[in-house]
DNA sequence: GCGCGTTTAATTGTCTGACATTTTAGTCTC
DNA sequence: GAGACTAAAATGTCAGACAATTAAACGCGC
């Protein structure tokens, strides 16, 4: 855990790259102390507050938590799912937002990746998944429900479906691609007629996992995702016109 | 852009919040330039380490830059596609290996994901991502190639699979299903025969990608995934045995 | 010897003040 | 008017100090 001490730029971030490289390669295991702030000082030759800018910026990255007191100091962090979920989230979201993705191009990512989740949902679904399907299709059918609202339903919808394969890693990927889009999909609005057809497309989605019926789930997806996409065309061509 | 004045601690880590959040909900567009560090320490009433740290928190994240100088300061920051693909995989690779991810979970859930790639790479891969295959490939086959190096060309191959789909947003989310997948694929043993039936199978899908022949390229992969798996479960065996 | 309260030491969290470094903008001279 | 110089503003770093927190060590009575 060495740092280049002629390069006199950005002491702290490669005080924090010569940490995290540590803890990545499994040098340092979980639950294990890091010196304390006054050692690391002295090992790398800085002084405290620049050691510190270091641990937040892994702290940051919740790669490290820190304890006050007698045993306190800076432990290496098991990465818990719902952190890393979370933050997988914020930043496909950022990525999509803050790069202009194309509609179509998240679009089609994220049915392409759905559809992958359809024949393992329909074989494993539980009861608890399909009743949330239910729930949320009902939600959508509600009048007077806004937008963003349908939108919200829409998300919890296809993530049950995705949850429904019971395979938390495939939920962790998915979840930056369904989530992410919600902000593109916020731009659109959805007329009476559009929610219609969404919800009947939901319905039949719903119905095939229950049959277990995975081939019918994925075509209803394709349905899904093709009306999708022209939803946000017309979104599109009427932002561009406005 | 208020933080809780009663509760004293973690005044860095709500300073960073309050700064994340403005950011994340658009309150604050890429380029902008935040206030300097001493006018947050003036606006949270905090001295300016305690915003130094919070800004280190957020420079960590990629969500700013900070620049020297008499114009200089933090600014907002576009999260590049390279630094988010970066760090996908690198909170993936984290939270497979920190939280004893069972083989056979990642294994599904990384081929399922592929398996949604392979028809819009069957239409879409151009003459480069089929020679990147056929170039693994011909790796892949080299007499005296460690473990280790037929993983990395293993995972190169399959990157060019997705990279085929031609969707970026595609290719990100794969990356982590597919890099973090790496430590765990190391701690298998290819025989010659394994490697051979690999080789075999990556052969099948170039050649199907190249006939555009989707379902093919489908069918070769999931011939593919029952093989890893199978290969998985003989070293976990080993492995536990040990 | 044992249990309980107290002290004490170690560590992080924060503050104050200072200086170094870097970059730009303005000014002054020729 | 062009170029060199200077000043100012901002971040980067440092030193030292104190507060807050926590757990272990200690001492005391029983």
């Amino acid at each position: 855990m060495k740092i280049d001490p002629k390069n006199k730029a950005d002491l702290s971030a490669q005080i924090a790259k010569a940490i995290r490289d540590a803890i990545i390669s499994g040098d340092m295991i979980v639950d294990e102390r890091l010196p304390s702030e006054s050692e690391l000082a002295d090992q790398f030759d800085v002084s405290r507050p620049t050691v510190r800018e270091a641990l937040k910026r892994l702290a940051a990255q919740n790669l490290i938590r820190t304890q006050r007191g007698a045993t306190g100091g800076a432990f290496v962090r098991r990465l818990s799912y719902d952190e890393a979920y979370a933050q997988h989230i914020t930043t496909s979201t950022l990525l999509l937002s803050m790069n202009a993705v194309d509609f179509e191009t998240a679009c089609e990512a994220r049915f392409a990746l759905e559809r992958a989740c359809a024949p393992l949902s329909a074989q494993r679904r539980t009861p608890d998944h399909l009743a949330t399907m239910r729930a949320e299709i009902h939600r959508q059918a509600q009048p007077g429900l806004s937008d963003e609202r349908f939108c919200d339903s829409d998300v919890a919808f296809h993530r049950a479906l995705v949850d429904g394969a019971g395979n938390p890693v495939l939920s962790y990927q998915l979840a930056g691609a369904v989530e992410a889009m919600q902000p593109l999909m916020n731009m659109i609005t959805f007329t009476q007629r559009n929610r219609d057809v969404i919800i009947g497309l939901h319905t039949r989605i719903a119905d095939a996992l229950e049959m277990q019926n995975g081939s019918d789930a994925d075509a209803a997806l394709a349905e899904l995702t093709a009306y999708t996409l022209t939803l946000g065309e017309e979104a599109m061509e009427a932002r561009a016109r406005r």
